[in-house]
DNA sequence: ATAGTAATAGTAATCATTACTGATTACAAC
DNA sequence: GTTGTAATCAGTAATGATTACTATTACTAT
């Protein structure tokens, strides 16, 4: 993978803000001090990138991929109210032994916890 | 929510296999015996149905809902390479007390793992 | 510098899902 | 049974996130 400008662009923005932000959200960002960034461009390299493990893509059902700069092992707590994605540091445990039996090679495992935040509990 | 003989229909097909069907899938599966069942339709009873937590959506990121028609509570193990999704009967222990600190209301977990299954390991 | 190739901008196409509309159907009250 | 009514349906159009395509630009090694 060759290094490029964009590149880096996006995944700075990905890295810099806690927010697990979408492609749109991404671009936009970007956009903002690099007006002639495409779309495309954003997608290609949030794709490149996870696949790459420099992002963890996040599928919580929102029909968005949304994407998370920490690639330290931890969970996300999703509100079905807010819909915001918060991190939970904490790592599921997964008794691998029944998967080793089975021959399944695992190897990466997401936990997503959904509930209401503290905000919209109320 | 009224009884509706295509609802049964719906929900009857998810339940009655392991595959994880997408709408599509079921909607060609049901199809098959009720050529006038609408696509609208299964979306529209797949929504509901999860909603009411009969089927349970599986987002993997392919870009397609699954459904889970079995709803005890189970991992899903996803195979990168054939996308096949397999029931892993295993409940991932999440510990809670930090959640609780924290005021986070959580009402279910999801856990997907993701390698390679025994067939495509090869 | 030049060649070769990856990456980009811009735009068109794809495809899963949702929204809409007018007809139908379940279900309850009479 | 009949009727009223609101949920549901079939069929189709629209939406919207993502991907594909094409001509152009920019790394990198020779």
């Amino acid at each position: 993978m060759r290094y490029s400008h964009q590149r880096e662009l996006i995944l700075e923005a990905v890295k810099s803000v806690k927010t697990h932000p979408t492609a749109d959200m991404v671009y936009d960002g970007v956009r903002a001090e690099n007006p002639n960034l495409s779309l495309g461009t954003v997608y290609r390299n949030l794709n490149l990138l996870a696949q790459n493990g420099d992002i963890i893509p996040i599928y919580t059902g929102d029909n968005k991929v949304h994407y998370d700069g920490d690639t330290n092992p931890h969970c996300h707590f999703v509100c079905k109210s807010c819909n915001k994605i918060i991190d939970i540091f904490i790592k599921p445990q997964i008794p691998t032994e029944i998967l080793d039996k089975e021959e399944f090679f695992v190897e990466e495992g997401r936990t997503l916890l959904y509930g209401y935040c503290r905000a919209c509990a109320n």
